[in-house]
RNA sequence: GACCCUAUCGUCUAGAGGCCUAGGACAACACCCUUUCACGGUGUGAACCGGGGUUCGACUCCCCGUAGGGUCGCCA
């Protein structure tokens, strides 16, 4: 049997950091066992799905770089399977038409909620043997229920939680199909395993209510069970659900905050799942140890702490070309000319080992390609006619040095000797002057990489 | 309210009855390195929700509390 898993996000968003674990976890499991990963858009909800939540999707899946190996197939585009579906059950007994409307739907749930019982449909239109049903009145269009089994439990071995009961009596006879004739998610999402032949359905903790019901659809249906894998919830830094006022919840935004995706994606392996005490690892070693015997039932708080540490440890082991292309691509959006001054790639090498991320690295590079002027105030606390002095000593030296990090270093030890200042005195103020700013990888390096024309005319304006 | 799920350092977690004096990582703190700020290195503090069982022995198994969470839609 091949594995063969899906992810199945509705259209009414973006991409969040719960539904990429969650497509995360599949694709793995599938890569693992050399399965399927199947992309299924469920948009049956025509109110709230827009094309732009489907590309965001697709954007989000994309910049993770977790590639599906069959879809996405759209449930809109499968209605006449859903309607032949519904057909063959009504017609075998195991789906009614039921004329109850909304509202007194709506009625009945009140009346139930407030004798403190379980809200559920009462099963007025059920067909009982011996049982008189009512006349369908006229002008409703019915809705579709399932005929659920009233006796007995519904029991599975979840991929994660163990085993899990419910008893049928706890299910009521829900709607498959609207009064307009579409069908609804609980039994698309049935009929879609099915047909697709999902065998593992890895999805999210809020979906587990619904397992029973779309177990006993199967059953009624003679299709095989698949294995259900539920994934518990990921809560926001602060411990409460995740929700937009905690920021950065859609996957696209940790691109814009510059998280590199392999950051984002080992964070969220590690969120929920484990292999002992590995913390940082590639996705082709997490696909080797993939398992589900090793996910966590409970719930996760997101830790934006430690995957800012995961994220400073991938810029600090990426290759600077392409840390040099992040960050020119970032300030080329903020109107600055990545290519107006030094070699990017130079700095960035410089500044890689110092940032959390990229974002942060574009800032660092900021200063090597426009002149950032120091405030007043920096300059009134470093710039001091000591440090000025010391600045136009230097300033001589570097005019004729041999241009390498070795000779600017010499020329900076020169001058200190020559106004006998520490390191410091002289380091910061030329900071300052070249970069706006006091703090700096190693100075020595910071003037080599600026260049010569380019360190004269800054030191020019101070001295 | 009913049903279902969950419970180890602040956080993510290891732990399949003796390997636990409970391990790792982030964060915190201290020290070291140092040309500033970082990085890095070393080290320290920090947890089994409570109560009953079962057992020679429970973090591990069972029950009851308690606390969180999820679900009860013609949403997905």
């Amino acid at each position: 049997m091949t594995v063969r898993t899906r992810f199945a996000p509705s259209p009414t968003g973006y991409l969040h950091i719960g539904g990429a674990r969650t497509a995360l976890f599949a694709w793995a499991y599938a890569r693992r066992h050399g399965g399927k990963f199947i992309l299924r858009i469920e948009d049956t909800d025509v109110e709230r799905s827009t094309p732009e939540a489907v590309q965001a999707i697709l954007d989000g899946m994309q910049w993770l770089g977790l590639a599906h190996d069959e879809g996405p197939f759209y449930q809109m585009q499968r209605m006449p399977r859903y309607k032949e579906v519904i057909a063959q059950m009504l017609a075998a007994g195991s789906a009614y038409y039921c004329y109850t409307s909304a509202e007194e739907l709506e009625k009945l749930r009140a009346e139930q909620m407030a004798k403190k019982v379980k809200p559920r449909y009462d099963g007025r239109w059920r067909p009982e043997a011996g049982k008189a049903l009512p006349t369908p009145p006229a002008g409703v269009s019915p809705v579709v229920r399932f005929r659920n089994p009233v006796d007995g439990v519904v029991a599975w071995n979840d991929g994660v939680k163990g085993r899990i009961e419910i008893a049928n009596a706890e299910l009521d006879d829900f709607i498959i199909a609207r009064a307009d004739g579409t069908p609804t998610y609980n039994f698309c999402v049935v009929v879609d395993d099915w047909d697709m032949g999902i065998t593992h359905v890895i999805r999210g903790d809020d979906h587990v209510n619904n397992t029973p019901r779309q177990i006993n659809v199967l059953k009624a249906l003679g299709a095989q069970v698949p294995l259900y894998a539920h994934l518990s919830m990921i809560l926001g830094d602060d411990g409460t659900k995740l929700s937009k006022r905690h920021g950065a919840v859609s996957v696209m935004q940790y691109d814009e905050d510059g998280y590199l995706p392999e950051a984002v994606l080992n964070y969220l392996a590690r969120l929920g799942w484990s292999h002992g005490d590995e913390e940082v690892f590639t996705m082709e070693q997490f696909v080797q140890w993939f398992d589900l015997d090793h996910i966590t039932s409970s719930a996760a708080q997101f830790n934006t702490e430690k995957l800012n540490w995961l994220n400073a440890h991938y810029i600090k082991s990426a290759v600077a070309t392409r840390l040099a292309g992040e960050a020119a691509a970032r300030l080329a959006r903020r109107g600055i000319d990545p290519e107006s001054g030094a070699p990017l790639e130079r700095v960035a090498e410089l500044y890689k080992e110092r940032v959390t991320n990229l974002n942060e690295l574009a800032d660092a590079l900021e200063p090597f390609c426009v002149v950032v002027h120091p405030s007043a105030e920096m300059i009134a606390a470093h710039l001091t006619d000591a440090a000025r002095a010391a600045l136009k000593v230097l300033r001589e030296k570097l005019a004729s040095c041999a241009w390498e990090k070795a000779a600017i270093g010499a020329a900076l030890k020169e001058t200190l000797a020559a106004c006998g200042m520490k390191m410091p005195q002289v380091a910061i103020p030329l900071r300052v002057a070249l970069l706006g700013q006091p703090q700096s990888p190693a100075i020595d390096a910071v003037v080599e990489v600026l260049g010569r024309d380019e360190v004269l005319a800054r030191l020019d304006r101070y001295i």
